[in-house]
RNA sequence: GGGAGCAUAGCUCAGCUGGUUCAGAGCAUCUGCCUUACAAGCAGAGGGUCCGCGGUUCGAACCCGUGUGCUCCCA
């Protein structure tokens, strides 16, 4: 078969993908072996694969395939999220766009609309899944909002309700105005930004005085129930019992004192708005002052706030300032540098306020999830950067609220009476008759209303590893029993709070069990100038143009070069490029193994040049080497692979493919011009291909498969993709140290011929070896053949058969090249001598440290003899050095 | 303010319990090659005060202290 000169990404991809899928390959069901399940990290469910996703999918692709070729049944699940907050903000403004409020519907008519986009879009981000050649059993898609994991959802609350681990209470919350709805503390972004502090004016009470108070909130004055000083500040112990008269309202407050205040911050006065400040609420609480709620529930001022009333928080902020101007209280402006905290889904600035929601107790829940960690019953890679911040967030965790004032996703199973009594119960039914053993039977025409409130997102998402196999709903299924608990979880670093963690929390709480055994968190994906993608940089790149261009085991390549573990990782188009080429290197490999398939035929019916020994004994060396050079490389990976350092792990791979097998190994087999190729060195180089291709098949697996099979004819279902790795031997060091002497060897020729400026077509008379360098004889045909020689012998310098030859030193030795030209030596004398002058500075510090005593008492013995045995290696290579400058 | 991590070639990073030939790779750069698999290639080369300072040690890129700079997490 003709084979292009590039290789095409596209169609090979399509065309794998679906005799994957046709022969259920990725589909798993429980049987004798090991399982091996991974859980993907659901995207968004209307979202777009981004490169952090792709990132994480491919490292776990590699993972999975590893072990679906490893002897473990490799489960890897696939689905997405409701994402309660982001989805429902897309639908609104999907319905705005179509000029309906959502406030104008019913809670089913808006559920509707949510569901219709769910389903438009929702398959988008499996479409990416599967270009990107992931090897998920798309039986098990599973989303948040199925019909069972709803249920494990609520089941979950109950449960956790009748624990005593929920409960319901008015706290100070974050508010986020625009979706308005509460938010857990992990789901603020605090941000440095450039604040001002207004200074203002309130008088004091019953005197014509003032107390400047510095704030950099004036918007919330009129919610001001007190001014707080430091007892300590000597400027105002003249105020203790005083009353100061908030401006533009006129309400009269006291004046309370607490070390709290930090003298040297504005001022040293406080104003105390205990309804939108989380410190002044506490300090309200302690100092028992009222609290009122200027603000509604979208920011706007409430009527609450007596002035400006129905005005945007920072619209009121511009008229109050502007107002405080005109009476003449306002004293000074100053920017200063603070932090806001933005809400994560909506970017709206985050509000304090005080607000009825539900939360879970988490220290009693932190405790086991801190310890399946800290006893390394759950390995966290890299362990040394997140070991730390997880401990610190267990140790110092807050209770979670989980009510969100939305409509998409899991209602909070609560129903209330007309009097705020309230039941928890799985449905209607059963909430009618908790509520009746408890608080009596209901009366003609009472009814029971639900709360309207659904649950954080990740109230339904630390539930993922179990329940994508039933694993609340129907604890005691087969499948659950067999693929729980999963090998590893990879994710991203910032999430390792919001769902890492509680998945720990409730696999233990739920299961008594870890949910997995390792967790190995990637990297940010930055582009170039390590910049964080996002869309208004545009610096973000589309996953499937980025593989309509270079082929998805490209961009899984050029993503996962440039990945060390945990740090972040600086995309750039040259990846997926590298990736590309490489491709193309595995593809060339292809085409010349293939022609000599042809060419090995030939010798079988009758070589062209019959017994010609060269072919004989070229193939000889070059297969012992690359065999032991495959095996050393197989346990780098190995080892490599187990640390999770899976960049690394490729990059052997790449290597060994680009340089030790394409460079060095085929060179060294090819037959010469028209010259037959010996069929046992032809089988061995096609299994030696087979093998590196199945290696790398978990990074790369489109090209890997069909290589494989135009490599050979193969059987039905003989598919890389299900090849199981034979065993991992020990290299022989020999062979290899060997290996490396000759590529040495050739290269130290190669350079002679560029110094001396000969063209590779002209031959060398004969390469003169001073001494048996080489155990394996049949090394010296590939050293002719490689540096186009017609000759190799052996002989050693001295006056008379020194003309014609260039002498080279080699290692403790000399290579002699004979051209028939009197070589340019002046060249080379300056570089030797440079090199002496460096080699006897070398030994010179070898003597120091062998005659230092305390060397010599100290130093293990191994050292020593390490020692002893660089001093003997440099004084040959001294010795051949001077051998070579001689005369 | 509290904590964690990082600083090695132009860029991105390896470098294990301190000693394996006075630091390695990929990319980029430079030079020479269209050599019959591959110019998306081949062959070769150059490039580093291992952030500064101090200490421990026979010996430090590696351990300790300190300074500087950067990143992240938490308040």
């Amino acid at each position: 078969m003709e084979l292009n000169k590039h290789y095409d990404p596209a169609s090979v991809e399509n065309k794998w993908s679906a005799h994957w899928n046709a022969n259920h390959y990725f589909n798993s069901f429980p049987d004798h072996r090991k399982p091996y399940t991974v859980v993907i990290p659901p995207p968004n469910v209307t979202g777009v694969l981004h490169m952090g996703h792709t990132l994480n999918e491919t490292v776990q692709d590699i993972l999975v395939r590893r072990a679906r070729m490893s002897g473990l049944n490799a489960c890897w699940v696939p689905g997405s999220d409701h994402a309660s907050i982001a989805t429902e903000a897309r639908v609104v403004a999907m319905l705005k766009e179509k000029g309906i409020d959502k406030n104008s519907l019913s809670r089913e008519a808006f559920l509707k609309y949510a569901f219709e986009w769910k389903d438009t879009y929702g398959s988008i981000i499996y479409d990416q899944i599967a270009k990107l050649g992931c090897s998920v059993d798309w039986n098990r898609t599973s989303f948040t909002m199925d019909d069972h994991y709803y249920r494990a959802v609520i089941r979950v609350f109950v449960d956790l309700y009748r624990k005593n681990l929920i409960y319901r209470g008015a706290r100070m919350i974050h508010w986020d105005p625009s979706a308005r709805t509460a938010l857990s503390d992990e789901e603020v972004e605090y941000r440095d930004v450039e604040g001002i502090l207004y200074y203002v004016k309130y008088p004091i009470a019953g005197t014509s005085d003032f107390i400047t108070i510095a704030t950099q909130r004036p918007e919330t004055i009129m919610g001001d129930t007190g001014v707080c000083v430091n007892p300590e500040d000597p400027r105002y112990r003249h105020l203790k019992g005083k009353q100061v008269i908030v401006p533009l309202v006129n309400r009269s407050v006291p004046v309370i004192f607490d070390d709290y205040i930090d003298i040297s911050f504005g001022t040293g006065a406080l104003k105390v708005t205990p309804a939108h400040d989380i410190n002044d609420y506490n300090l309200g609480l302690k100092h028992g002052l009222p609290v009122i709620e200027t603000l509604n529930e979208d920011g706007s001022l409430s009527p609450a706030a007596e002035i400006l009333v129905g005005m945007d928080r920072f619209e009121a902020r511009k008229r109050i300032v502007e107002m405080l101007r005109e009476e003449g209280l306002l004293v000074k402006e100053e920017t200063y540098a603070t932090r806001l905290g933005y809400s994560q889904r909506s970017h709206a600035v985050v509000e304090p306020r005080i607000s009825t929601q539900w939360f879970v107790k988490m220290k009693p829940l932190a405790a086991p999830a801190l310890e399946q960690v800290i006893s390394g019953n759950i390995r966290i890679h890299p362990g040394d950067k997140f070991l730390a911040t997880y401990k610190y967030w267990l140790e110092n965790v807050k209770d979670w609220c989980i009510s969100r004032q939305l409509w998409w996703g899991q209602r909070i199973p609560t129903w209330y009476d007309g009097k705020k009594n309230f039941v928890v119960a799985e449905n209607e039914q059963a909430a009618i008759a908790t509520y009746q053993q408890e608080f009596g039977p209901l009366k003609a025409g009472e009814k029971l209303t639900q709360d309207e409130d659904v649950l954080d997102t990740w109230f339904s998402s630390w539930l993922w590893p179990m329940e994508v196999f039933h694993g609340i709903t129907d604890p005691d299924n087969a499948d659950f029993k067999y693929y729980y608990p999963g090998a590893v979880l990879v994710t991203g670093q910032d999430i390792i709070f919001f769902w890492v963690a509680r998945m720990i929390m409730a696999g233990m709480e739920f299961k008594n069990e870890k949910p997995f055994s390792d967790v190995y968190f990637t990297g940010m994906v930055r582009d170039k100038q390590g910049r964080k993608m996002s869309k208004s940089l545009g610096n973000s790149p589309d996953l499937l143009k980025l593989i309509e261009k270079y082929g998805a085991d490209a961009v899984r390549f050029g993503i996962m070069i440039s990945s060390p573990a945990g740090n972040d990782l600086l995309f750039d188009e040259a990846g997926p490029e590298q990736g590309r080429n490489f491709n193309n290197k595995l593809w060339n490999a292809l085409k010349l193994v293939n022609m000599w398939a042809a060419r090995q035929a030939v010798s079988e019916t009758g070589p062209e040049k019959p017994g010609s020994a060269a072919i004989d004994s070229t193939g000889h060396f070059a297969v012992q080497w690359f065999e032991n050079r495959l095996e050393q490389a197989k346990n780098d990976i190995q080892k490599l692979i187990a640390e999770f350092k899976i960049s690394e792990a490729l990059k052997n791979l790449y290597s060994l493919i680009w340089d030790d097998f394409c460079s060095w190994f085929l060179e060294w087999v090819k037959p010469g011009y028209e010259q037959a190729m010996l069929p046992e060195v032809y089988q061995k180089t096609v299994s030696f291909f087979e093998e590196l291709l199945q290696w790398l098949h978990p990074f790369m697996p489109f090209v890997t498969e069909e290589i494989y099979h135009l490599l050979k004819e193969r059987a039905a279902g003989d598919d890389l993709c299900i090849k199981q790795f034979g065993p991992v031997r020990e290299p022989d060091p020999q062979v290899l140290r060997a290996g490396d002497d000759l590529r040495l060897f050739l290269t130290v020729g190669r350079e002679f011929r560029q110094q001396q400026q000969m063209k590779n077509s002209e031959p060398i008379t004969r390469v003169v070896l001073a001494e048996e360098i080489f155990s394996n004889n049949s090394v010296y045909a590939i050293i002719r053949k490689q540096l186009n020689a017609e000759a190799v012998g052996f002989g050693t310098k001295s006056g008379e058969n020194d003309n014609g030859i260039h002498w080279i030193p080699f290692r403790g030795s000399q290579i002699g090249f004979e051209t028939g030209l009197q070589p340019d030596k002046t060249y080379q004398k300056q570089e030797l001598e440079k090199e002496l002058i460096h080699y006897r500075g070398f030994l010179e510090s070898l003597n120091k440290k062998l005659s230092n005593e305390k060397f010599m008492q100290h130093a293990k013995p191994e050292v020593i003899d390490l020692e002893k045995k660089k001093k003997s290696d440099t004084e040959e290579k001294i010795a051949a050095i001077e051998l070579v400058l001689k005369g």
